[in-house]
DNA sequence: TTCACTAATTATCTTTTGTTAATCTCTACA
DNA sequence: TGTAGAGATTAACAAAAGATAATTAGTGAA
């Protein structure tokens, strides 16, 4: 079941959140439990909904001309997956969401979210603070694409999620990194080689 | 001066504001003139201040370890820019942000900002609106570097800003596409043989 | 334990990019 | 009119990445 210390880490997710406020939201959420390679959401999708990631990890893939999936987003526990295409797009989800590991999500209808902040204010600027996290990782992301080369990029990324680099395939990384797997797998040699 | 013309373009930073909210705005702002090549904000600048530009071009660049500017992001009118290192990491600017075409900015100090919009509720829609567009892009910009190879993104870049590639350098644009001009600079080479 | 399957590495070759420097073009201005 | 300076292109070479295929390693299921 939910306890205290689970509720703790979802008040990261803002600065200010009360009790009262998680758990009005607990409310309004369904809890639900995810195998591995479960779909959550689909290319075509349109059901505007949020996952709280209670455990897990889940990945977003979209498929290129040639037909490989090319991973472009991996997010774990107590990070909010949704598909940017449905809620900031209106538009249908042009990737899938997959899970990568059993995962279990709190999910909300994203329209029911709205109006449980628009009835409280103090939500609201638990909303902006998440936005603004958010907005923060992509333009970072954006910044090591600009300013960095492939094997920079890695380093920075195992850096950054230690734990994601033990817990995913290389080739998602790869993806994610914007290479192909053949071109991180020679990274990693070069870079084991320097350190000797 | 400021005629109803320009009012409405600047509408379009939101879905609803009002003339009243306009006004509302530009009393707190400051409307100022800069020639060609003029730092908006410099490296280690602190000051929380957001610009909305009314006419003109900015870039962002930021200085590699070989010495080389980088730059990272154009803006130009009716379009807002400030240092995201300031306003979302709160820490000193990183970047140095520069006008490359005399300019006219309407420029506001964000905690003011802040206040009228908490004074203000339909101005919060607004903000929102905002910062979901500015989100829609940079994840945008994210899935053009996972997704397209550096021909591809050149092609997308030139599709969705024609009028920028006219004004700007293309030594600017390379950078943008994360690669060096001599590159992009035999990529357009490319591009016009297929065309034949 | 073995088999099947997937991921990772390695090899080979082609294509592209980075780097550096030279050349060409264009424009502002003395 | 001529000249300096910046940007763009081109050249030449080295380094890295992409593509494809073969091999190896690792894992889970029968």
């Amino acid at each position: 079941m939910i306890n205290l210390e689970e509720i703790k880490k979802m008040y990261k997710l803002g600065r200010n959140l009360t009790l009262l406020d998680v758990q009005k939201l607990l409310q309004a959420a369904r809890m639900k439990s995810f195998p591995t390679g479960t779909f959550l959401i689909s290319e075509g999708a349109v059901k505007k909904e949020i996952f709280f990631i209670r455990k897990g990890l889940v990945r977003a893939f979209a498929i290129n001309d040639k037909g490989d999936e090319i991973t472009t987003l991996l997010r774990k526990e107590n990070q909010i997956i949704a598909s940017s295409d449905i809620i900031l797009f209106d538009q249908p989800a042009q990737f899938y969401y997959q899970t990568l590991e059993p995962t279990q999500t709190f999910q909300i209808d994203y329209e029911l979210l709205q109006s449980i902040i628009a009835e409280n204010p103090k939500l609201e600027a638990n909303r902006k603070f998440i936005f603004q996290n958010i907005l923060k990782e992509t333009l970072k992301r954006i910044d090591s694409f600009v300013l960095l080369s492939p094997e920079e990029r890695y380093i920075h990324f195992v850096r950054s999620n230690p734990d994601l680099v033990n817990r995913v395939p290389n080739k998602y990384i790869a993806n994610i990194l914007g290479i192909t797997p053949v071109s991180l797998s020679r990274i990693r040699k070069r870079i084991a080689s320097k350190k000797k």
